[in-house]
RNA sequence: GCGCGAGUAGCUCAGCUGGAUAGAGCGUCGGCCUCCGGAGCCGAAGGUCGUGGGUUCGAAUCCCGCCUCGCGCGCCA
């Protein structure tokens, strides 16, 4: 798998075992900190001291010499610091990964952890009442990407995307375009108290009209609604694929009242037990898993007697588990945070086997954009705000990806419009694009068709210099960088880990040349090349970010 | 007031779930710059990991208190 890491595992256990060590041996190797201390290193001995009771030195002396090392590919193991031990592998032994990443070429990085379960991740979710703007390009952008970890670690993944198209929201957004129907027509223009301010509205307005001749006056609201919410669900599908972002399923809010899912959960709910009428509205004991306050589900007469958002939320939830999602996500704006602990109390008041920590939350927080050294003030109310559109057509797809993946989800992010636009290696972006364009040059000059190399017959043990081991070591990391990314719903990890994978790749470029050189060397150089090209494409793949082949 | 998140180099941020002398990019300073591919390369300086305690062989990481900032706290969604 990789750079003779299991090997050494292996060879570990046996030698623990030989000194008396108990099952299970499970030596955790790991990349030094610094690289003069080796290519892996344990604390194998550390662990074992307090069962074995003796100090950490003596017993990582033991291992060493109770261990098959040339077997292992290890040219020297040494002790060091608190009882740490230090593996230099030989060349032969570092260079052995690049075989294997030129075989599994698009597939390298893959793993099977998942075994084709199948899971459901929610993302986006934007109420059709205005277009996606830059939160939701966040939410876009770790959505995608968290969607297409799982699907390297073999989950099968569907990616939804749930429409609120019903509740107060939509009914201001009809009241709003009907106001400005009016305003066309001469009328003063009055906008309903929480309705939509934005320009948006007016156009749909004018839509609205140019189709519907025989209601110029705007007295068919329910026209008028239908006509909004299809016109802004356009305009959402079309800055989602300006994204290059696809959607498996949309589950529409309304769906759950005609199947009369909503009104199947309140009637669960009351017979579970777990529900009390107070004030003349009805109330869901929440305070029993969690909340700090109990939830209202539906509210009184007084205030229209209809279902809270939350019991379609829960109806929705129980159709993911229904639908055979044992396993689902929902990637949304840490402004929600309050729903995670509702949601989850009303599936565990249904009491029909959903585990406690069914769905899975990937929060991030907030966005505020920067341009021209200045943070560009968003007020959705007078609507205007930074939309995702502006922002693609500003910068670019790839850009736009990778600035939105680079910080971890609990950062709030700055999105520095100026540095993503620049076209030098300053940009992240463009440094990991460069790097893989410059591999691509060197075949493109040397006429080598990379796609046809081969490493039988190479002898990889001359790639000797520095720079070229920590690129191998680099490049062999990227498989468990994958798994680790994957398990922790964190694509930033990748982000980080192509940055870096980027610079040792420069450096080596720069520092040695590849078409000019004697013959056992350009081969041997022509693999590197080819496998630092494949692994950073690879990882561009999972964050949606193209791999050009020239800048 | 309560809940969640953040606080790490001048700036923007990583830190692989407890490991060694805490890293990267930008910026600053000092050198190179007829090199497959270009505003690029090499090196250096720069840190009380917000703060005070605790847990243990060992803490940026885990626990408790406090400080600062962001978000949320409706019979809105």
């Amino acid at each position: 798998m990789n750079d003779g890491a299991d090997r050494i595992r292996a060879a570990l256990i046996g030698a623990a075992r030989s000194i008396g060590a108990h099952e299970p041996v499970e030596p955790l190797l790991e990349r030094p900190r610094d690289p003069a201390f080796g290519d892996w290193a344990t604390n194998l001995a550390m662990t074992l001291a307090r069962p074995l009771r003796r100090k950490p030195a003596d017993i990582a002396r033991a291992l060493i010499d109770a261990m098959q090392l040339e077997d292992a590919g290890v040219a020297d193991a040494t002790v060091a610091g608190p009882g740490f031990i230090n593996f230099r592998l030989d060349t032969a032994a570092v260079a052995s990964a690049l075989p294997v990443i030129l075989q599994h070429d698009t597939a390298y990085g893959r793993s099977n952890h998942g075994a084709g379960a199948r899971v459901v991740v929610e993302f986006v979710s934007a109420n059709p009442t205005g277009p996606l703007h830059v939160g939701h390009g966040r939410q876009a952008a770790l959505g995608d990407a968290i969607s297409t970890l799982l699907e390297w670690t073999d989950w099968n993944v569907s990616r939804e995307f749930y429409y609120n198209d019903g509740g107060t929201q939509i009914a201001n957004l009809a009241l709003s375009t009907q106001a400005r129907i009016r305003e066309l027509r001469g009328d003063a223009l009055v906008i309903p108290e929480g309705g939509y301010h934005g320009a948006y509205i007016r156009e749909i307005a004018e839509s609205y009209v140019a189709e519907h001749p025989e209601d110029i006056a705007g007295d068919d609201l329910d026209a008028i609604r239908r006509h909004a919410v299809s016109a802004l669900r356009r305009e959402q599908d079309l800055d989602l694929q300006a994204f290059g972002v696809r959607f498996d399923t949309y589950y529409l809010e309304s769906s759950l009242y005609t199947d009369h899912r909503v009104d199947g959960t309140v009637q669960r709910l009351i017979e579970s037990g777990q529900t009390y009428e107070s004030d003349d509205a009805l109330y869901l004991r929440t305070t029993a898993f969690g909340d700090d306050k109990d939830r209202v589900m539906r509210r009184s007469a007084a205030r229209g007697g209809d279902y809270t958002y939350f019991v379609p939320d829960v109806a929705y939830h129980v159709t993911k588990w229904e639908r055979g999602f044992h396993r689902g996500i929902n990637v949304q704006g840490a402004d929600h945070h309050s729903t995670v602990t509702r949601v989850r109390a009303g599936l565990q008041a249904l009491d029909m086997g959903i585990p406690e920590g069914y769905p899975e939350y990937a929060l991030h927080q907030m966005v505020t954009v920067m341009r021209s050294g200045e943070e560009v003030k968003i007020s959705k109310r007078a609507g205007s705000y930074v939309t995702v559109r502006d922002l693609i057509d500003e910068v670019g797809r790839d850009a736009v990806r990778y600035f939105f993946l680079m910080l971890k989800p609990e950062s709030q992010l700055t999105f520095d419009v100026d540095l993503a636009r620049t076209q030098s290696e300053e940009n992240p972006v463009y440094r990991i694009q460069m790097a893989h364009a410059r591999m691509c040059g060197i075949f493109r000059q040397g006429e080598v068709d990379a796609a046809a190399l081969r490493t039988d017959g190479v002898d990889l043990a001359v790639l000797t210099t520095f720079e070229e081991r920590e690129l191998i070591k680099q490049l062999a990391d990227f498989p468990g960088v994958v798994t680790g990314a994957a398990r922790a719903l964190e694509p930033h990890r990748i982000a980080n880990w192509l940055l870096e994978t980027a610079g040792l790749a420069h450096r080596w470029y720069h520092e040695h040349h590849v078409l000019d050189q004697p013959e056992p060397v350009r081969a041997a150089r022509l693999v590197l090349a080819r496998a630092v090209q494949i692994v950073i494409r690879n990882g561009l793949a999972i964050l949606g970010v193209s791999a050009p082949e020239r800048m």
